[in-house]
DNA sequence: CGGAGCCCCTGTAAGC
DNA sequence: TGCTTACAGGGGCTCC
């Protein structure tokens, strides 16, 4: 499931072939992924150049000469620099050199074109790898639980499920834990957390978990250093404890009874 | 505003 | 063995 450290990933090992190509034709074929008129959307892209793309959270951002092409992995989706038409592709574009495939079994990813960047990139919070302790303890004078928080992106942009129960294990922080009842030095022990955890993922390429993979198609080895994502009754790498999954925010949340107190 | 619950989707795994 | 059901989850939505 791609996060902030795969998006990024996916970002890094696609810009090199993207930046200064131009498209010369695109073909959707999924209601999902490009909700709204398929052919306007296939037709609006033909002859756009592709200036600048970055991530903000986990969206890619692509600049065109004309608007913004902005693409969400959703849960399974792939970005790749080479492939072909066939099961699950519900984005192909021909560029002026190669060709970008967009292959999503589950289709919960989307892609859209803007004038400028979407209302769901605005509403993101900030970047969890530039946020200062200060902003940062503010934003957790919040009601939420924990793990319910770190999941929200108005928050902070990019963290999902594997990443928020690695950072909050981390820091020694219960998932059901009151945000705002967070002391200030362990808020900045999470900070702390979640940037490294987030760095030395992206240095790893990401979590491969099921079928992510980055833009040339290679998988991500952080997974090998989760100590409690999909670790369900395996002993904690710290204390030995069986770790716990529990539902919260409906999501699967993994935790260390004894490490992460309430 | 928080949060529960549901929905979109399909491959995989567990249950019968 | 073969069918059915549960589960995985990002994010948007409704409702309280």
């Amino acid at each position: 499931m791609p996060e902030l450290p795969e998006v990024e990933t996916v970002v890094r090992t696609v810009a090199p072939f993207l930046i200064g190509k131009r498209i010369l034709s695109a073909e959707f074929s999924s209601r999902f992924v490009t909700p709204g008129n398929r052919k306007k959307l296939a037709t609006a892209l033909v002859g756009r150049k592709i200036e600048t793309i970055r991530r903000r959270g986990k969206f890619i951002v692509m600049t065109l000469d004309s608007g913004t092409l902005t693409v969400h992995l959703g849960m399974t989706g792939q970005l790749l620099v080479e492939g072909a038409r066939g099961q699950h592709v519900h984005g192909f574009f021909t560029l002026d050199d190669g060709v970008l495939v967009y292959r999503d079994p589950r289709q919960f990813g989307r892609i859209e074109w803007s004038a400028a960047d979407p209302p769901r990139v605005r509403k993101l919070g900030p970047e969890p790898l530039e946020i200062g302790p200060e902003e940062f303890r503010k934003r957790l004078r919040r009601k939420a639980r924990m793990k319910a928080l770190l999941l929200n992106q108005t928050f902070l942009a990019g963290i999902g499920n594997i990443y928020a129960d690695e950072a909050l294990f981390a820091a020694g922080i219960h998932p059901l834990a009151s945000a705002a009842r967070i002391s200030a030095q362990r808020a900045e022990r999470l900070r702390q957390a979640i940037r490294e955890i987030l760095s030395h993922a992206i240095s790893l390429g990401g979590s491969s978990i099921s079928d992510y993979v980055d833009a040339r198609g290679e998988r991500g080895w952080f997974q090998v250093e989760h100590r409690v994502y999909g670790r369900e009754g395996e002993p904690c790498k710290t204390c030995g404890t069986p770790i716990r999954k529990i539902l919260v925010a409906q999501r699967g949340t993994h935790f260390c009874p004894k490490c992460q107190k309430r």
